[in-house]
DNA sequence: ACAGGCAAAACTTTATACAATCCGCGCCTG
DNA sequence: CAGGCGCGGATTGTATAAAGTTTTGCCTGT
């Protein structure tokens, strides 16, 4: 949706409209709501009542309404008929498919990367990779998760390509849900150094391994999770309360 | 009348995200519109009023609003803040972009079709086909238009992959807007020819052949397009009435 | 005491009313 | 006569109210 291609029949005074920045109060609750999930202070599954949520902005549950339909169309909220909004819970399927997805678009948005590349993009990759590590010391994870993400979403922009930027959008913030459902909890803080490595090998110009990197990068946060049975959700509370 | 035919494997537990029979009203709407833009009945640039699709459907202004967003989302429908709702004019850029994800996402799709291949399936897309050839026979434009992208759609639904569904469902409609802007007056009916093949090479479970075809098959529909400079656009029309 | 059903409350869904914004047209001015 | 200014009509953005549905708590009957 965030297409800012400039319609050339009334290309006037207005720059950009619909720019994901948008100042409008829509795009405030959207982004709110996406950052929280993006942080892991939002649980899958967690009610998203519309008077609760605009009481927080300040705005009418109209607008409201509006935020969390955009949001559903991203998959990262169920809307229940008659019954409200919540956090989407990714079943172990929808994971798999989630990943399969990025390793077969990221490869190809690196390989944009790298034609995009200029010192001024090696720079803002640069000081991102500086804000993760400065976040990981500090031991923040809500801000290291965040800007694990945001590091994919970053690439995806240097490579130009405002579809790919779009459907990878998407597929972070479902990843960000999966991660948080199905991660191991033994795993330490996923890879940094993956990211420093991508970086280097799109400074260098390598396609190749800025792809291979992108895609074992991608594998080893998979190969993080566990992703169980997909029945195991509906079972999963006779199970635990059982005997 | 659109499709919403039976699928023939899954139609059980699966309440998922937005499912795009829903019988509700809003999705009659949004239904209806996508049909129209994907028949060719609906021009690029052409203002989408808020009481005038509501007059039509029999509903008040929100449901139409719900609808119109919902297709700003997938690409289709361009809001203007205070302006309304326009049909999209994707500029060759979008073209060229969504050419691309086509060409990178169909042919996996096509991968993980021919995996699900079964009886039930080859009939339901030889079916299909022998639709398709009834359209062209009977020199039915519109109906051609809308059974060849819909085509496509039902691979993707063979694949079982709900992403790559999603996505392709919007590449799909903005497929069709960039066809109808940019296709060389000359060019012969596409492909039913390239679909048969497609099958074919499902059907025998030849995933090579079936991805060559695929790739070949998008390649060629780009080919009969006439992308012309972003910039002529502003110019044209001094083209065109100058001396 | 427990099961079943009834009723009220809370919530979402839909419709309508109000406010803000923009475009076009006519008028006025230089 | 050309160009700018302002008002009126129309259309969208926002809020609020009415309608429908689901949940839940209570109450009664056995």
């Amino acid at each position: 949706m965030p297409i800012e291609s400039s319609h050339p029949m009334a290309a006037k005074s207005r720059p950009k409209s619909d720019a994901p920045g948008a100042s409008d109060r829509v795009s405030r609750i959207r982004e709110g709501v996406t950052a929280a999930i993006l942080e892991h202070r939002l649980l899958p599954g967690t009610k998203l009542g519309e008077d609760e949520i605009g009481e927080i902005y300040g705005s009418s549950r109209t607008l409201v309404r509006t935020a969390l339909q955009q949001l559903a169309h991203e998959g990262i909220v169920h809307i229940e008929k008659n019954r409200g909004a919540f956090i989407a819970r990714p079943t172990p399927a929808d994971a798999r498919e989630v990943f399969e997805a990025r390793r077969l678009i990221e490869p190809t948005i690196v390989d944009h990367a790298v034609d995009a590349v200029s010192p001024a993009w090696i720079n803002r990759l640069q000081r991102h990779l500086a804000e993760e590590r400065e976040a990981e010391s500090r031991g923040d994870a809500r801000a290291s998760v965040r800007l694990s993400g945001d590091f994919h979403r970053l690439v995806a922009e240097m490579s130009g390509h405002s579809i790919y930027l779009g459907f990878l959008k998407e597929l972070i913030a479902r990843s960000s849900l999966i991660i948080l459902l199905y991660r191991r909890h033994d795993t330490p803080a996923c890879g940094t150094d993956h990211h420093a490595g991508i970086v280097a090998a799109i400074r260098k110009r390598d396609r190749a391994a800025a792809r291979a990197q992108m895609l074992s990068h991608l594998n080893e946060i998979e190969a993080e999770l566990f992703l169980k049975d997909p029945a195991a959700d509906e079972l999963r509370l006779a199970d635990v309360l059982g005997p």
